[in-house]
DNA sequence: CACCAGGCAAGTA
DNA sequence: TACTTGCATGGT
């Protein structure tokens, strides 16, 4: 008779199946603490490669700096990240996040990454634009706070194997993650990473490849 | 042609 | 609270 695996035993073996299977994932892609913020916004609901394309228009301005994109007007800004989408609500949502930096922390991502995890989480989540999973990745990828990121790709394998109920809520999933793993930047950066190239290549569908997805059985 | 992508806010009932 | 809709480009 096997003893079922404690959650964390489960969570520890999907994360060594998907390291084994896929290897390293270098997330996040960006050369600084605020492109990659740029990029948290920029790829809500939206392919990575689209916002690659507007982070190179912007860095080809040469404006990747918080105070540069500040002085731009809606509308320019709107035009440069025009290849990522929704370029108008993001455009507004990027400065709306450079308002925030500017009257908390003056521009300076150092200074803002001194606030504890829980403090600075809330304070982001007020930000029009910055939802739960946007001010997660902040917080992991470029503030290297250990904030677990879910999505909608964790949610979906999750459920699949009986983890966590289909109706879960963002909070409750990340919750779920972070009591059962040690809080670890690394590892929640690599889990976050892994979870999602698991999800594209194998778990759009329940029919698709899942003979060769790293996780399984699937249930 | 349809569907998806590393979401979020605002409106409705 | 629970659901729906708008936002928009580019790849498959």
């Amino acid at each position: 008779m096997n003893k079922p695996m404690s959650r964390q035993a489960t969570l520890l073996n999907f994360y060594k199946a998907m390291q084994d299977a896929l290897g390293p994932s270098s997330w996040w892609p960006g050369d600084t603490p605020f492109e990659v913020c740029l990029g948290a916004i920029l790829t809500q609901n939206t392919n990575w490669s689209n916002v690659e394309k507007a982070l190179t228009r912007l860095k080809d301005e040469n404006l990747l700096d918080p105070e540069k994109i500040f002085c731009l007007d809606l509308p320019t800004l709107s035009e440069l990240i025009k290849p990522a989408g929704y370029f108008r609500v993001k455009g507004q949502r990027i400065l709306n996040f450079l308002s925030f930096l500017k009257d908390s922390a003056d521009f300076r991502l150092e200074l803002l990454a001194k606030q504890p995890l829980d403090e600075l989480r809330t304070n982001l989540l007020t930000v029009k634009g910055i939802g739960p999973e946007t001010a997660d990745s902040m917080l992991l990828y470029a503030f290297s706070k250990p904030s677990f990121v879910v999505d909608s790709y964790t949610a979906r394998i999750c459920n699949r194997h009986s983890l966590t109920p289909e109706d879960i809520d963002y909070e409750e999933l990340r919750g779920f993650f972070m009591d059962v793993l040690p809080r670890d930047v690394e590892l929640y950066n690599e889990y976050h990473a892994l979870l999602v190239r698991t999800g594209k290549n194998w778990c759009l569908k329940r029919e698709g490849k899942c003979r060769t997805c790293p996780l399984q059985p699937f249930s």
